[in-house]
This record gives C-alpha cells, sequence and structure tokens, in this order.
DNA sequence: ATTATCTATAGATCTATAGATAATGC
DNA sequence: ATTATCTATAGATCTATAGATAATGC
C-alpha cells in the first residue's frame, strides 16, 4: 500500500473527497497541529476507522493536499514566466505581472498556504520540496530580468535585479502570509500596493517607471 | 500562587536560573512544541516536579522568558527612537540606523524570537502583546519621518513613508526570522544589504542618498 | 468475494499533581 | 518549620490498529 489507497467503488471516491475537503477546511481554519484525524473523520460524516482506510497516516493526508496545492503552483508558475510569453516586454511589465500573479495566487486558500509554510518550517525534508518551487520561480525571474539588464543603470546590475526581486518577494509575503502582522500599510488597496512597489523598483534601478495610471493624473 | 514562584533560598534561585536557561536553548534549538517539560528539566538537571514547583504550568515559563525578551526590546527601541537623538537628523540617517539596531536586535537570540513569532501568530491573545511593540516601532518611526517629510519629492509624502517603512520592515523580516527562505541574496553581507535598502528606498522617496561608502568608489 | 466502514481500544506522549524525602535557615 | 526537590502516577489527548459489520459488484 502507498500512501493513499486508490478508491474502486465510487462511494469509496466520494468519502476520499469528502475527507480531503474537510482536512482541507480544518487546517484553513486551525493549521496542521490542532487538527486531529477524530476532527477530520467528523467533519467528513465518517469514522477515524475509515480515514486509516484511505491514508496510511496523518502524514499520507498532508501529503496529498499539499502536492496538488504545489503541483497547481508549479504549472500555473512555469507557464508564467516562458521567455517566449515576455519577448519584447520590459522588467517593469515583468515585475508588475509577476506582482499581480503572486497576490492572485497568495489569495486563494491562503489558510493552507499557511498551513504548508509553517510545516515547511518545521520539517526541513519538505522545507526542501517547497522552497524548491520558490527558488525555481526566483531563478527564471532572474533569467528574465537577467537578459533585460541593459535597462538597469544600477553600478552593480546583477545584484540590483537580485535587490529587487528580494524587495518584491518579502513585501508579498507580508502581505499575504502575514495577516497577523499589521502595518501601517494594510489600508492600502492591491492596486495601489503593486503600483507603490513597481515604481520603488523602478526607482532604484533606475529604469523608466510604466505610465501613471489615468486616475492618478 | 502567581505564574512564577519568587524565589526565598539561593539554591532555589539558581534552579530557577538554570531551568529558565535550559528553556532558553531548548526552545531555541526546537521550537515550543517540541520542548518538553521533561526535556526542560533534565537539562537543567532537576526533576519536572521541581519545575513545576517554580512555575504554575508550562505557559508560565513561556511567558517569563517572553516578556523578558519584550522589555528588553521595549527599553532599547524606546531609547533609539527618541526624537531628541535625532534632532538635524535627515530620513535617510534614521533609516539606516534602523537597519542596523534591527540586525543587531535580530541576530542575538534569534531562535527564541523565531519561537516568539510561532506563538505569536498561533495565538491571538498573545500576539497582540507582541505586535504591539512593533507597531510602536513603527508609529515612531513614522512620526520622526513624517516630521522631515518636505523631504521626500514622491506625489504623496506620506504614502511614500508609510511604503518605505513597509518594505525595509518585510525585508528585514525576510532576513531575519527567514533563514529557512533562503533566497538569492543570502550571499550579500548585512552591511551590503542595508546600503542598497537606503539606496532603495532614497531612490524612492526622491530624497538624497548618504554618501557611498569608500571602499565602491 | 471484495471493498469499505464502524466500534472499541491499545499504545504513545505530555502535562500536571500527590505524597514522600531532603535541604535550608531561624 | 519552611522551602525545595524527587519519585511515581493519574489524566488528557492523539495516532493507529484489530476485529466485527455492512455495502458493493461480479
Amino acid at each position: 500500500m502507498h500512501w493513499v489507497r486508490t478508491a474502486k467503488q465510487p462511494r469509496s471516491r466520494r468519502t476520499l473527497g469528502r475527507l480531503l475537503d474537510a482536512a482541507e477546511e480544518l487546517i484553513s481554519e486551525k493549521g496542521i497541529d490542532d487538527t486531529t484525524v477524530a476532527d477530520v473523520a467528523a467533519r467528513a460524516g465518517c469514522s477515524v476507522g475509515a480515514f486509516y482506510h484511505h491514508f496510511r497516516d496523518k502524514g499520507a493526508l498532508l501529503r496529498v493536499l499539499l502536492d496538488r496545492l504545489g503541483q497547481e503552483f508549479r504549472e500555473t508558475m512555469r507557464a508564467a514566466v516562458d521567455p517566449k510569453r515576455w519577448e519584447g516586454a520590459t522588467i517593469a511589465e515583468i515585475l508588475e505581472a509577476y506582482l499581480q500573479f503572486s497576490i492572485e495566487m497568495g489569495r486563494e486558500r491562503a489558510g493552507l498556504q499557511r498551513a504548508k509554510l509553517a510545516l515547511a518550517l518545521r520539517d526541513p525534508a519538505f522545507g526542501e520540496e517547497v522552497f524548491e518551487l520558490q527558488r525555481e520561480l526566483g531563478a527564471r525571474l532572474r533569467e528574465l530580468l537577467l537578459a533585460r539588464k541593459r535597462e538597469v543603470a544600477h553600478r552593480d546590475p546583477s545584484l540590483a535585479i537580485d535587490f529587487a526581486l528580494e524587495q518584491l518577494r518579502s513585501m508579498l509575503m507580508m502581505r499575504l502570509d502575514g495577516d497577523l502582522l499589521r502595518t501601517g500599510l494594510d489600508s492600502t488597496t492591491d492596486a495601489d500596493f503593486v503600483r507603490e512597489a513597481i515604481a520603488s523598483v523602478c526607482a532604484y534601478m533606475k529604469i523608466p517607471p510604466p505610465p501613471e495610471p489615468e486616475y492618478l493624473r
């Protein structure tokens, strides 16, 4: 038997689905540690025994849930940073799309993402896997920007690109995962945030900012 | 009886001290959840019973440990942002000192800070208390900068100040707490990081940057 | 006959306490 | 006499399993 049993009967598939949905809800609400197997079974309307018929152990449930999340992210991300897609685009345009893409992804299933992050921070082996994706996104973005480094007037263009990416990544993380780390900025809209963030990295790298939106003129 | 017993005998004070030290070490290494009362007692060289003679419960231990940390932070922080201290200083100078101060504080007892953050994220009541200090630091910095907003050439100086503070805060958090969230930047030194961060917010707010250090000329 | 589910419970792991024993200081 | 410590264990909380019972599909 593997991590998760491949169901053969429709009834079983329904139960499996309900277990996964229940787990996702509960983990989003309370985090992984405070979600017990009994909780999950209860919300799915089945017994603890049924749970263990489907999953080898509690870890298997997490694995299925988080793998699914990771896979979705991987696919969307790879499509988003495809160099062909960005032929002719400027640094500012690429970074703006990066911010919008990340905000969109992060707002969906925020609770589950948070749990994933918490688990990754605790379990180094699992963390490797998660951060691998983050690194891949970073690396691909970096390539896109490095190919355009003649736009950058900073003394050390590569360093400037790395720094700008780190700036955006940090601010995104705080804005998306740090619900509780409230700040003076949480009254701004996502649109304002994106505009200022882009203005900031453009000013830093000394590249032309995108045109101001009309409503500000 | 309160949270913690006030010891009357020297032997008892020594035990209390050893318990606190042991707890700080273990929590720094493994986090709060993976540190059991038995662990703490063992490392302190006493029994679980002795532990409970000193602390009402496990929560009392955390409270003492983290309160102590918070108190130190509060005092240092208040001294650091005293307006008198900054009379005649520019925005760039203030922000540079903020970065250096935060990096210094954060590097000390990093593990414990991390545990504090984790607990704050989980327990909203405790979180309130922790983030109160963060907010206070933010608010005082904000005042210092707002008093100098004529330096700022951004369309909306208040917004720019808020954004710049959020940028620095986010980057600090990632750099200090995010040991595991590795990035393209972790090969840079703290000094490089501070220099580029200041260059970035200065460019964004359109204020004169501090002079370049000699070694770069 | 096979697959899925349920009930009941063993086993592990922690927190916290009770009661006995030892050390301390008047 | 009071304070501090130890040993042993109760009680709570979870994960995981065993064995009985029910549903499904050939």
